[in-house]
DNA sequence: TACTACCGCCAC
DNA sequence: AAACGTGGCGGTAGTA
């Protein structure tokens, strides 16, 4: 378990800020030495200097604008973050060490079966060694390649998965394999014998748009998605005698923020008339009425609408719905008919951003972008998407940290008992006795929602249960 | 034993 | 020719 002071790594020279890469680190290495500073009271040595460099780091700051950002929103969250990775989650060993023999004993069947149908015995982990069965013993058709050989990803596999009964027993035991090693066994080697609960640590600087990260164990990308992921989940448990997990997250903050900062009329109308958005989407796309909209065209539109914000184009599109090229330009020509104010937004991004060399968000935070210039196309292109996602990504990761603080203010100020255990980037995981739900049903929902004004509101549901994965909706509010 | 590259995949 | 943004991590394979 970590001291709590959210980890840094090293920072760009401080005469050099165009190409600061990392919004906070501003300044040289001081600039983190100063951040562990205020939290940590061990780092005297470092505090020392600091305190000399101090003056320039502030004026430093000022030059870049990036002032408020680290005194109204970063030093205060510091120690925010401290306090949860001290806190700490509780899991559920016993119920994860039953699930790792069931799980053990149900790859073994899968290992044995896939022999028998193979006629040979290999490691189903090593890709390279599965490659060599399916590709070449089996002469199954190969698909996508990757840089040293034979693809053998998910989506190759499933492709496959009607030319030989092998290909599901290898899918099944992926699944398997992945959520053992990476959850089931690894999450009680890392339960703190003092506390027994495990203390992830928070990355408050090492990612490019101001997301936090989450390291040892990594507690943002805990599964949800399956019913073993979901399983996998309800280990993570209110352990207090009488208490119960709180969770709160913002519903579509991203798109939200996308709506808020093209003023696209017709999306901001989606916002206001409070509907689906995927489902208004699907209705403007296509020009029909809400009513008519099918499940089909809803999931076309919820693609288009996450995609939008990630860049993603024709091709991408069409693989990830599984249709031709053809209906994905078709479809993506109408989307963008229908949000033709989100696309000019994008493309000024793209171009202010290749002219500046960086991106500035709107509390700004700002993301240096060297290879928009690039006379390489797939760096230049990887570049114009960057610049594209960071301001609604940078944004979104703003608001809940402004929320954040502002609700440990709130917690403290009203001495209540209830941890704020955990943030997953929109999504907000709080321990609270029972006694005390009412509390925080009120407040977390008006403080999230009042971080930030955006013009399409701010919506966050509020959920509560035993654990993290059984848990039932008590309210949305909308502010 | 420790490090790196690579593949693959979990989350938002 | 490549094609969807932000992360962390487990496993294999090669190497130091």
């Amino acid at each position: 378990m970590g001291l709590g002071a959210a980890s840094l790594a090293p920072a760009a020279p401080l005469s050099d800020p165009a190409v600061d890469g990392y919004n906070m680190r501003v300044g040289t290495q001081t600039f983190s030495g100063l951040y562990k500073f205020t939290t940590n009271t061990l780092l005297v040595e470092t505090a020392e200097a600091i305190i000399n460099l101090r003056p320039r780091l502030e004026a430093e700051m000022r030059n870049l604008g990036v002032d408020y950002l680290f005194h109204e929103i970063e030093l205060p969250l510091s120690g925010v973050l401290a306090d949860m990775e001290s806190e700490g989650v509780a899991i559920d060993v016993p119920y994860l060490k039953e699930m790792q023999e069931e799980l053990g004993g149900q790859m073994a069947a899968i290992e044995s079966e896939v022999e028998q149908v193979a006629g040979q015995k290999f490691n189903l982990n090593a890709p390279q060694q599965l490659a060599k069965v399916l590709f070449e013993d089996l002469r199954l058709p190969v698909g996508r390649r990757t840089k040293t050989g034979y693809s053998t990803d998910a989506d190759t596999l499933e492709t496959l998965r009607e030319k030989h009964p092998i290909v599901g027993l290898i899918l099944e035991h992926r699944q398997l394999s992945k959520l053992k090693s990476t959850y089931v066994d690894a999450l009680p080697q890392l339960v703190d014998p003092l506390s027994g609960r495990v203390h992830t640590s928070f990355g408050q600087a090492s990612t490019a748009t101001g997301r936090l990260a989450s390291s040892n164990p990594n507690l943002m990308n805990i599964p949800i998605r399956t019913e073993l992921g979901q399983r996998i989940r309800r280990a993570f448990r209110a352990s207090r005698p009488g208490h119960v997990m709180v969770s709160a997250d913002y519903s579509q903050i991203e798109l939200r923020i996308a709506a808020h900062l093209s003023g696209d009329p017709k999306l901001l109308a989606a916002f206001a008339a409070g509907q689906d958005i995927h489902t208004a989407t699907a209705a403007a796309v296509f020009k029909i009425p809400i009513e008519s909209v099918d499940p089909n065209q809803r999931r076309l539109a919820k693609v288009a609408n996450f995609g939008s914000i990630y860049g993603q184009g024709e091709y991408g599109l069409s693989q990830q719905l599984g249709i031709t090229g053809d209906v994905a330009r078709e479809f993506l020509a109408q989307y963008w008919s229908t949000y033709s104010r989100l696309k000019d937004y994008l493309d000024e991004v793209k171009r202010k951003a290749r002219e500046d060399g960086f991106v500035v968000s709107a509390t700004g935070r700002r993301r240096a972008i060297p290879d928009l210039r690039s006379p390489n196309f797939q760096l230049r292109s990887a570049a114009e998407r960057m610049a594209i996602n960071f301001p609604m990504q940078s944004l979104a990761a703003d608001i809940i940290k402004i929320a954040m603080v502002r609700l440990q203010r709130e917690i403290e100020a009203d001495h209540i008992e209830g941890k704020m255990l955990l943030q997953v980037h929109d999504e907000l995981l709080f321990e609270v006795p029972e006694s005390e739900l009412g509390h925080f049903a009120e407040k977390v929902p008006r403080i999230m929602t009042g971080a930030y004004e955006l013009e399409t509101g701010i919506e966050v549901e509020t959920k509560v249960g035993p654990n993290w994965a059984d848990m039932k909706k008590l309210a949305v509010v909308r502010a």
